[in-house]
DNA sequence: GATTTCGTAATATTTGAAGTTACATGAGAC
DNA sequence: GTCTCATGTAACTTCAAATATTACGAAATC
């Protein structure tokens, strides 16, 4: 299965977003997530829908975060995605017959919703305001080191 | 992106073959899975280097649980598959030169990490002899139930 | 009206699990 | 010994879901 990475890519984006005054187009945030501007509509269409961000068109047009980031938490982002799965094993069967599957399953799916049950919990702990103070902490901590830092800021 | 149904696979195998005395035959076990048997042969190879279970080639030949079923937790179990990725969601870049993705994927590992980190202890606190007591209990709120009951058990 | 930009459908590509086929190897049965 | 049963594996196909691309329509600005 390959790994979903909407969540990683449309909170790049929002970080993108939220440093630019003014619309940002399509095309501008797909260059920065490498990828192609049609993505990144897909992805943001949930967050238009949830109300996070606006989108115009036309000249001057492009996308725009319309909901303090204090306001919106990762988890909020997540489940504007559509809450894709968040595990990658699953059951076999999901309404066996087999009562040693079914066994099985219950052990499994108890432990499963333990862990989802985490995960959003602690999605829902951070908001963009968060990460994007930890944006400017890292940002502020390599201007001011020493010149061995290599790779760029973009 | 399929969900990983190996471990559901292989404990739902490992209880049929601790109901059976002496050898079953992969033949058997991918009947009672509803898969094919190299499937089976595929997911046990694991188990069989980690030492839980033997095969036995020629007639009157199959599988057999080599270890005590309280000395194997689901964990262990897990770990024999060769640990497969439990999480859906991963990081669109791995190690970004953009701040703004490294800030993300901070944040995200971390909740990531955590909630791995409890399914795993989830897993590794239940025995298959667990797994076992409660196919039997099953078994026998089934039989003694009234007539109620439709799904057959196999 | 021309250009820009979103909106979205249709299609292709990619990745890894799952399923299948084929054949070699080893262990009993005879 | 050889026949049959069973595992061991490689090679290949199928399948599902995310991702990427192409194409074209609609709205907003110049």
């Amino acid at each position: 299965m390959r790994r979903d990475s909407r969540l990683s890519g449309v909170l790049h984006v929002l970080l993108h977003m939220a440093e630019h005054n003014g619309p940002v187009t399509s095309e501008v945030l797909a260059k920065a997530m490498g990828t192609n501007a049609v993505v990144v509509r897909r992805i943001m269409a949930g967050l238009r829908e949830a109300g996070y961000v606006r989108s115009e068109k036309g000249h001057g047009g492009g996308w725009v975060i319309h909901r303090d980031l204090e306001k919106i938490t990762l988890r909020d982002v997540y489940d504007a995605l559509g809450h894709p799965s968040l595990l990658a094993m699953g059951n076999r069967t999901e309404s066996p017959g087999c009562l040693v599957e079914q066994a099985v399953n219950a052990a499994l799916d108890s432990a499963f919703a333990d862990a989802e049950a985490l995960l959003l919990s602690r999605l829902g702990e951070v908001t963009l305001a968060q990460l994007s103070a930890d944006f400017h902490a890292r940002l502020s901590a390599r201007s001011h080191s020493s010149s061995m830092e290599i790779s760029d800021v973009h």
